[in-house]
DNA sequence: CGCGTCTTTGATGCAAGTCAATCGCCGTGG
DNA sequence: CCACGGCGATTGACTTGCATCAAAGACGCG
């Protein structure tokens, strides 16, 4: 890990980062001035669950994996991030703990922004204490939406949605390229990665095409069907 | 349902509620100057996922879960609330709608307050702001406990993990009562009642035991083992 | 071209859902 | 007071979905 200065591309990200883009252009301006930026290799751990932290972390590039740990060892992912995305944010307000522990899924660049700062922020600035609220309940969806598509769908069905999700609804056929590395994926969607490949392999008969990271859906409908 | 006034029992409740019980006596008195009361049957709906509402909903007495529905009609609980507790308070910020459905899992009393009214105070008075980020960061770590412990751990070790979240770290053995039925327990953890029942029964060689709600507990770290 | 890594496929085992039958508890009414 | 009926809880038998282990195949990169 390697500590350097903003350069203005991650400038650009930060200021329309899920967080900071709710912000006038002005106020968001004034929250990255003091933040700080860093580099990692894949694999490198950023906090453990339970770690005192203090800050706000957002991704600039590469990907970060969240994950809690069970007493085997094995981790369950609770979120994957991308660029102009946003995490450990509640701990700033909950104790100053991590919940999670977090991880680069590949090479990465993430920026941090000062925890006692953004309190203070949030108290005297409504509009920041605003897009955290806004920030949280996004937050507090997509974490429902995974534990519902756990409890409620089999690994195929879920793979499926995720793939209507990543589908413009207009169009009855469409393809995208996976944003990462199946192993990813397979950990987003709470499966192990030979679930997601037999998964893929039963909506092949649904029209689901798979070749690499490039994923064509032939007719809409019938994945929604599934 | 039937709507009806405020008694001063309900009054305390509101109060103390996981989230007017952050804020300044004045503050809170003056939220629940316009809040709205009413009474449902057991399993009377509350409203629906998607339904268009402008309301945060407290629990004055009683149960309601809170879940989704999977398109052959199964219900995946998201949480059981019970008297004090707050819910549907991300809606009145994401567009007004209901990211779950909420039904009454017992005979119950729901204060609601009007959403437009919060999100004023919100951005007038930065301890009513505070209170939702506070409330928002506990949202999501529940929510995310409730994903980890799915995704981690069987059974038998999430109805363990439930049992020691309501007992006390000092004592060795301990007993409690269950707050509601097995059937909404076994919902809250994602489980067929039936699963449940066995996980019971694997914890009496633990030093559980199970008589109608009452739960016993002989030896706390027989169970932190499991 | 060859090697390592990611992915797929196959075989097997286990955890939990489902269906069905029984049990226990409690309240009702004879 | 006891018999009955109803409902929640338990138990058993079976099925299903997914993890796991192992091996082979595909892909990218030096």
């Amino acid at each position: 890990m390697k500590t350097l200065r903003l350069t203005s591309n991650d400038r650009a990200i930060l200021l329309k980062s899920s967080f900071l883009g709710r912000l006038p252009r002005s106020t968001s301006e004034a929250v990255i001035e003091d933040a700080t930026v860093s580099t990692h290799e894949e694999d490198d751990v950023l906090f453990r669950q339970g770690d005192g932290i203090d800050e706000v972390f957002v991704v600039l590039s590469g990907l970060v994996r969240l994950y809690r740990v069970g007493k085997d060892g094995r981790e369950a992912d609770l979120a994957v991030l991308q660029a102009g995305e946003v995490f450990a944010e509640s701990a700033i307000f909950l104790g100053h703990h991590a919940t999670a522990s977090a991880r680069a899924a590949e090479a990465s660049i993430i920026a941090r922004l000062d925890g006692r700062r953004l309190r203070q922020l949030a108290v005297s600035n409504p509009d920041v204490a605003q897009a955290f609220i806004e920030l949280l309940c996004h937050r507090s969806k997509m974490v429902e939406d995974l534990l519902a598509q756990d409890r409620l769908h089999t690994a195929p069905e879920r793979v499926a949605n995720y793939i209507l999700s990543n589908c413009p609804s207009g169009s009855t056929s469409f393809s995208f390229r996976l944003p990462f590395q199946k192993n990813v994926l397979a950990g987003k969607l709470g499966l192990a990665p030979e679930a997601l490949s037999r998964a893929f392999s039963k909506l092949r008969q649904s029209g689901v095409v798979v070749r690499g990271r490039m994923i064509e859906i032939r007719d809409r409908h019938a994945l929604e069907r599934f």
